[in-house]
DNA sequence: AAGGTAACCTGACTGC
DNA sequence: TGCAGTCAGGTTACCT
């Protein structure tokens, strides 16, 4: 269930516990997912030692003496440390067998996820250039920054808020979630055509858009502790949304029913009285 | 050039 | 109990 925060929370709990192990085997059970695993992936994996884990927008970077792994987690891809004994689930599709019976396992029932080679520094995979500027824990981009980039990249551009937010050229990371969520919070209604949105308006969404972004990052760190744990629930987020999901319900602003729309086929949900 | 749409998959849920 | 239909946290190739 992977937004930016949990794939930041996904990194924050492997990395620790990978780092500087060597990878004794690597078995793919199902090389067909969004990408196939490369034909060479576990060969050239044997032996070498894992480095630090590292995330650019929802994807996650390992580094290792053999070459820097590219791992995406699609739409229902998970990462977990387990035991060996531990039976494998149907759709544990990748199994990182370490020093220290210490296992890494890749799960996707969907297959819209990613396992292979990230590239050199110098020359990175395609699916990690050209993206744009991190939202979160970017010491060069304060909200204000963000804004101002944003509502620069946005002139004379017709698309929606909500799928402008969603170009990962355009801010790196940010789902559909968040999207709507940011949207709320700034007072913006989401399909609002993105270049005719003020500067001033950009920079509070850009502020709103980084503190729902690291608040779930903080609380995924506590309610998804468990996310890879050996004896691991995989825990699902458990936040307060305040327009994601709440249909009908009360705006917790105004008491106006939140409504969901349609756009680009995916589920827009605001509040009629609240964004505009 | 920019923007909309279909496509890649499985599983959970709803309603008949 | 079953079956059909709908929906889902992502991304990109391909049209217009």
């Amino acid at each position: 269930m992977p937004e930016l925060p949990e794939v930041e929370t996904t990194r924050r709990g492997i990395a620790d516990r990978i780092r500087g192990l060597m990878v004794e085997s690597v078995e793919v059970r199902q090389f067909r997912l969004r990408l196939p695993v490369p034909e060479d992936f576990s060969a050239r994996l044997e032996g070498a030692i894992l480095g630090d884990t590292l995330r650019r927008a929802k994807y996650l970077i390992v580094e290792s003496s053999s070459g820097r792994l590219l791992i995406h987690l699609g739409m229902s891809g998970s990462l977990r440390i387990a035991d060996p004994t531990q039976e494998l689930r149907k759709h544990d599709h990748v199994i990182w067998n370490l020093e220290g019976d210490r296992q890494l396992r890749y799960h996707d029932p969907r297959r819209f996820g990613i396992v292979t080679w990230a590239g050199t520094e110098a020359e990175p995979h395609s699916l990690i250039q050209g993206l744009g500027p991190e939202p979160i824990g970017n010491e060069d981009l304060d909200g204000d920054a963000l804004g101002d980039h944003l509502y620069a990249y946005s002139r004379k551009k017709t698309r929606r808020l909500r799928d402008f937010l969603l170009d990962g050229r355009v801010v790196a990371g940010v789902g559909n979630i968040y999207a709507n969520e940011a949207a709320w919070r700034a007072g913006i209604r989401p399909d609002r055509s993105c270049g005719r949105i003020a500067r001033q308006r950009y920079r509070k969404l850009a502020h709103d858009l980084q503190d729902v972004l690291q608040s779930a990052v903080d609380k995924g760190g506590s309610t998804l502790r468990d996310f890879v744990d050996p004896e691991g629930q995989t825990g699902y987020f458990q936040h307060v949304f305040n327009v994601y999901g709440r249909e009908g319900e009360p705006c917790h602003h105004c008491e106006s029913e939140i409504v969901r729309e349609v756009l680009s086929n995916r589920s827009l949900f605001y509040c009629r009285q609240c964004q505009r």
